[in-house]
DNA sequence: GACAGCCAGGCAAGCGCATTCCTGAGAGCG
DNA sequence: CGCTCTCAGGAATGCGCTTGCCTGGCTGTC
């Protein structure tokens, strides 16, 4: 790799001048040096060491955040956003895959931090789990006190700057459509146990269900995999319940979708003979059959807000926005069976 | 921030054996010591900063990607791949979206150079651009030429490691099925004509119709954006044509699920009206109404494929992996309606 | 008891760059 | 013509770390 040095020889100038008329200094230098400079840079196919740039002149302008798993297509919409805001303030953006891994989201929490990021976002659920909580918040905390500036998305385990997705008035809004269409049987698919999301939404669901008495028992919940088959899987476990729910409730729309194929295998209609609900409103909600009821995130507006908080200079106290959710409905839900 | 010297000062020991205990080096180093640095190391919270290490000791070992869009499920899938094989070799990953933008791209591979990565993956099609790819070859030429290391995902504008989807297979197999079916007036929605990949899947097409004597007049094949809403739009146009095609090939499913959306906005049905085809069998594919016919590619495949290619030493010739293509029957496609 | 051999640990160089400080040459003025 | 002021460009330093090399104290052997 060519170097400073090497071009500046070829220029036939000190590794000084070439630095200068490089970065575009502000000292002047003569047009004809500058011109040298520059053909040896096209020359020489020189680029600047980005590590050396960082040690000499320690200005931070990457980004690193944490997501569960970008090809979920909710991490998918979220980093969407997260991403337009950094592209546009010229910050790059180092993605990291934790896959729900605690310990993984620790070690990247780590590495971000030795790769001298300008901030750090984490974005989806965090875990019940007092051990990990403490870790992660020790830390962040030496990441900012040296400068490093952390937003999370959805997340309470971290006292900064946040931005809250509606989890558990989204779990509410399920719950008082259920009972507007006469549910009183409900089935919940929920998702990994260990994600605060989870319990979120669930407690914003069982909130509406107790006000007009309808309860949850936890026979009627299944803690999946977050995905399509884990839905599917759940779902079969939900019809072998005597008596099957009228109303089944994915906790996101991917498990939703698995939900769905398992009762078209099945030949049970939906709504006619059982309610779907999902939550999040992926892009692709509304493209299956039945069109799926669920509960709207503003997903890419998530990732925008946690990268403008992340990047704008920090404030005195946390900053925590909110960000509401909305029922979408769609053909997968209808009046109670019975 | 802490550094090395915090630590050494602070354990009362040299900053050669604070490095050497906190590296594992081979060189021995007393119990004693060894403590007194492990525990400064945990009192200062130290994290090594990576800049300077990678300056010292230039061991590369992030990798970066360009794909054209992560959120594209297309690319989810291959990212899944490639950041699979990383993280089981321990290399941390750069994604950088081009957004379809040459220029981007272009910018990305400068920038990834400049961050002295390991290797580079270019995935994702290349473009009909002489210009842009006489540039993009010999920046990629330098970069190897320091011992950096390249591979690409389905695009020819690179002479070096590459695994190629059998797109111009998969063309052939949908336009067999086509035939099959008694299908002669065909409609395309070809996504943006700048794409290589939309021109080998084209030509593949086209080669299986002539083997018939089915034409593809230049009027049935719309460009359209590369999403759900391209695909919608399309379809639109293709309808609009006189007489109108009795099936419709999407170069992509997320074309597909928008051509399936219009229709059944318009009350056709498919397939007994229109048949709707798609290509790459994006997760979602089986799951909308109806079932997705498509041509499967082996998507987590290519991303491993690719990622391995990477990340194995280089040989001294150009390796090139070819991945097949599958038809998917499914319910979107059936007898041509006349 | 003296000397060779060995090993733990420190010293210092250098990775590639930005930047401060200094030098030397030219311009301007008396 | 000589002096001072100005400014372009170069020398040198340091960012935080790794590592080759050297030192000093120890053990072992004859």
């Amino acid at each position: 790799m060519a170097t400073l040095a090497d071009v500046a020889r070829r220029a036939g100038v000190s590794p000084a001048t070439a630095s200068r008329v490089i970065n575009g200094s502000s000292k002047p230098v003569a047009n004809e040096l500058r011109e040298r400079v520059l053909r040896a840079v096209a020359d020489l196919r020189y680029v600047p060491n980005a590590h050396a740039q960082l040690l000499a002149r320690p200005q931070r302008s990457v980004v690193g955040i944490v997501v569960h798993d970008v090809s979920d297509p909710y991490f998918a919409e979220v980093t969407r956003g997260l991403q337009r805001v950094a592209t546009e303030r010229g910050r790059l953006l180092i993605i990291c895959n934790s896959y729900r891994d605690p310990v993984r989201e620790l070690e990247y929490v780590e590495l971000l931090r030795g790769q001298q990021v300008a901030a750090i976002v984490l974005a989806g659920s965090g875990y019940h789990d007092a051990g990990f909580t403490t870790l992660l918040n020790e830390k962040l905390a030496a990441y900012e006190a040296t400068g490093g500036r952390v937003a999370v998305i959805g997340r309470h385990d971290h006292s900064g700057d946040a931005v809250m997705p509606a989890n558990a008035t989204g779990g509410e809004l399920i719950g008082q459509e259920l009972l507007r269409l006469g549910h009183r049987r409900i089935g919940v698919i929920a998702g990994p146990r260990i994600l605060t999301t989870i319990t979120d939404r669930l407690t914003g669901l069982r909130r509406a269900l107790a006000g007009q008495g309808v309860e949850l028992p936890e026979e009627r919940i299944r803690y999946a995999d977050f995905d399509r088959d884990g839905g599917a899987r759940a779902t079969a476990e939900l019809l072998a319940t005597d008596p099957a729910p009228t109303a089944i409730v994915a906790l996101n729309d991917s498990m939703a979708v698995g939900a769905l194929a398992l009762l078209r295998a099945r030949g049970i209609r939906v709504p006619q003979d059982v309610s779907v609900l999902g939550f999040d409103d992926m892009p692709i909600a509304a493209d299956v059959t039945p069109a799926l009821t669920t509960v709207r995130l503003p997903l890419v507006e998530l990732g925008v807000r946690a990268m403008t908080l992340a990047l704008d200079p920090a404030s005195g106290q946390p900053r925590v926005e909110s960000l509401p959710a909305e029922l979408v409905r769609r053909g997968s839900t209808g009046p109670a069976a019975d």
